[in-house]
DNA sequence: GATTCCCTATCTACTGATAGGTAGATATAT
DNA sequence: ATATATCTACCTATCAGTAGATAGGGAATC
């Protein structure tokens, strides 16, 4: 029987929904177990309770927003080459403007000189299996240097929601991002 | 008679050098004053004297590193529009290849919901001349749509940095940046 | 030449708020 | 009875910021 997944309590699914919203509007540093209890209504001690350290609860963080970034994309061998990376660039825009924030995983490799390891750990996994969906999507299209294809999309993408929230502008991330899956595969 | 610049005193921009590093490595909350002060080897109030708050520490830092970061950048009528791009790649990479660090304004830019209103401000300067200077070398290049090419000029190596630092693999902000000049002009 | 005054720059010593984290009591439900 | 989940009450460290003393250097005044 393999790694069985823990199920996750109600509790423990809220005090990650907070500290998420927080680390994707300030950072690591923007998130404490004071505020965070504040919001669902609890005492700050019993955050420690479902997340002994903030470095756990970061980590956590980081686990499931990876699962759930890649568990949104669909199944590679469904879809065209260009219709996968139109989904992949939707999937950025969505958290963008849907949602008002940052990329989690954008913020926090931002700051990863300064996060504790394991939740470094856990966000450079992020990026190393971004780039390996995409690398996958650009062998597929029978592109040149998938790497660097792949490297290009996501350093893009992460780099237009810096720009269009820096300039309170988030139709300027659809301008800076509309021709990406065209392009990308014209290489 | 103009608006004259104030020298900014020995202790004020060693305050700066700093505040700057470590805020790069960061963030707008891994700067300290007490950290500071231990690194120069003076007392945490002392820093007051020069900048009486965080948030006008903040906001002169963010200017000084426009300023200066702008100010690198060569005249653009002394130069072809590919040279005046190659040198703004080769800006950032110097950034983060010698310095080991992370774009000042990426890192706020990414933080930027979090952040002090003058300090917001100043960030979004920075974008906004950094595109106007970028849009007039598309200008002069003939492109069709100069704003969206100088937009995902930025955001492509803004992007670049963070992936490169969170994979720890330098090189790779290279290998994802290489062609920027050549294929931008080419749109 | 000495004295007074002011400006610059630093210090000591402190405040109130907030941080992450811990110990141990308590309540509930199986 | 035990496990789950919360609480109260506390700890130590750190945060930005303030008040007020101190020291040194000019420059003006006597």
């Amino acid at each position: 029987m393999p790694k069985t997944e823990k199920p996750l309590s109600e509790t423990a699914s809220r005090i990650l929904d907070v500290a998420e919203r927080m680390a994707r509007q300030g950072g690591y540093y923007a998130f404490s177990f004071r505020d965070i209890a504040a919001e669902i209504g609890i005492k700050s001690a019993s955050i420690h309770y479902h997340f002994p350290t903030k470095e756990a609860l970061g980590e956590a963080l980081v686990t499931r927003y990876t699962d759930r970034f890649l568990g949104a994309l669909g199944r590679l061998d469904e879809a065209t080459p260009l219709e996968s990376l139109e989904q992949y660039v939707a999937a950025y825009r969505q958290a963008l403007i849907e949602q008002d924030l940052m990329c989690l995983c954008g913020m926090f490799g931002a700051e990863i000189a300064r996060l504790p390891d394991p939740v470094a750990r856990r966000t450079r996994e992020f990026f190393e299996r971004n780039l390996v969906w995409l690398e996958t999507v650009f062998r597929a299209a029978g592109a040149a240097n998938p790497e660097a294809r792949a490297g290009e999309t996501i350093a893009r993408l992460e780099g237009a929601m810096i720009l269009a929230r820096s300039m309170n502008d988030m139709d300027l991330f659809q301008r800076v991002t509309a021709d990406l899956p065209a392009q990308a595969l014209r290489e």
